[in-house]
DNA sequence: TTAGTATCGATATAATATTATCGATATAAA
DNA sequence: TTTATATCGATAATATTATATCGATACTAA
């Protein structure tokens, strides 16, 4: 009806499967693929078929009998609704190990995504350049994000240090923060909060892995 | 009833809660906390109390009326039916920029969880020790994973290259992937495969601050 | 042109997860 | 001792998500 992009609620379980059908769909295209079936990519994804067509629908997303969806006009379904289409500058805290690994990591080009600058507190940190990424001094955290209207930060410090950078990056006008340490961060609930928190999606992994495997239970 | 694990399907949303609880308490112990209610740990994680008490349910944890449950106790429920009780001993294979950060933090060892070799097909990178955990050459993957019995590998390595590192590592004996390229890997249904799909991941928060941003949708 | 078929889109059903309610019980205070 | 209350544990109600079904449609090939 229209095609304009609609602002709609999607649901979370979709939204996590939205991506992997985009990065599923750069293959394919890559390939030279010019249509799909949710038949195949739910064969290829470990899916099935209805649920994959129900999430491609929540996007605009429209297909046609008999040949499936156009790869290029999917892709561009996906990647309005993920908000690949705008570009995305992040301010990154915490110049560790992890955090130059993201600040390096070079394919976030591909969705529009950029690491603006880094910030740390240590002498060490500051200075170094990573992926074209310089790394500052924290306390020109506030003024710069300000001045470029930078409203995504991403927290790569140790869990004590967490709730204050959060508290800073609020100040300063961060709105959704991607947050890395293990800790549950208190902000205002204008504020998006989405954790990424690796031992515990490690542990979900040593549940199943327990789960399906009864007899290695001794003791 | 009976005191010992049970083992028990957990439901998905339970299961990536109980890691949360179990980081929670581990703050609470250290300040000394003896017991914790629902009500109060719903408070401080922004969830709601019937849905933390049923969780604690399926670990086989029990409170008391009025105190609610002790500390100790229900850190030893939920690491129980986490694994951490066991000795988790894990091979990586990719030590580029994310392996090296994945090999040198510390607080895995909090859980039990090791990773007791690393291995990259780059001579840049073999010969290196991160974290006290050598990088090995490729070759010796197989030999060494069967000869430790090691049940877990992490791939780090790119895209392209994680199938590949994928059937290998099955081939050798593992069981349980923990997979950070971001593709879907072809693995038989006796092995377990745990995505971390940084970028999918990081996508959810773009579309959340969207739809929660419309006025920022200028064309 | 017609018949056959793969696929979408819509609707209906089933499964799962969340939230509400309430009686039972342990502690604390009167 | 009795009363008040915070909390658990169980059950019930609701909401959300996943799956099944089926008619409509576009392509293919006879
Ligand atoms: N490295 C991993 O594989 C891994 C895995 C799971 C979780 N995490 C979490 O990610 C976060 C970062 O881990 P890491 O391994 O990179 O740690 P790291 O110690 O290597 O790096 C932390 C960085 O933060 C800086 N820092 C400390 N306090 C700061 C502050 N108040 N303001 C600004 N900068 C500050 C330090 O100078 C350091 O550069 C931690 O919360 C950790 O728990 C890391
Ligand atoms: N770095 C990040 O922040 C980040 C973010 C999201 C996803 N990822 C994913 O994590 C993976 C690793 O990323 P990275 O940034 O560490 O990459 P990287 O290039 O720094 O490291 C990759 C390592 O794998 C090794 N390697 C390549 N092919 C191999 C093979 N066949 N066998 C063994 N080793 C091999 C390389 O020698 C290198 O050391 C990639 O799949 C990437 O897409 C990384």
């Amino acid at each position: 009806m229209d095609t304009d992009q609609k602002i709609m609620q999607i649901p979370l379980p979709t939204l996590k499967r939205l991506p992997i059908y985009y990065q599923y769909l750069t293959k394919m295209e890559r390939e030279g693929v010019r249509d799909v079936s949710c038949a195949k990519i739910a064969r290829d994804l470990g899916l099935v078929a209805v649920q994959v067509r129900k999430d491609l629908q929540l996007t605009g997303a429209v297909g046609r009998p008999k040949t499936g969806y156009q790869v290029s006009r999917l892709m561009r379904a996906l990647s309005s609704t993920l908000g690949y289409d705008n570009k995305t500058e992040m301010f990154l805290v915490g110049a560790g190990s992890l955090g130059k690994a993201l600040m390096g990591y070079k394919r976030f080009q591909e969705y529009n995504i950029g690491i603006a600058a880094a910030f740390d507190a240590s002498e060490a940190a500051v200075g170094l350049e990573i992926g074209g990424t310089p790394v500052l001094p924290l306390s020109k955290f506030p003024s710069l994000c300000h001045r470029m209207h930078v409203k995504f930060g991403v927290i790569c410090v140790p869990a004590e240090a967490a709730q204050e950078v959060a508290d800073m990056m609020v100040s300063s006008g961060i709105e959704a923060i991607w947050n890395f340490a293990p800790v549950t961060l208190d902000v205002p609930d204008t504020v998006i909060v989405h954790n990424e928190n690796l031992t515990a999606s490690l542990s979900i992994l040593l549940n199943k892995y327990k789960t399906s495997h009864p007899e290695s239970e001794r003791d």
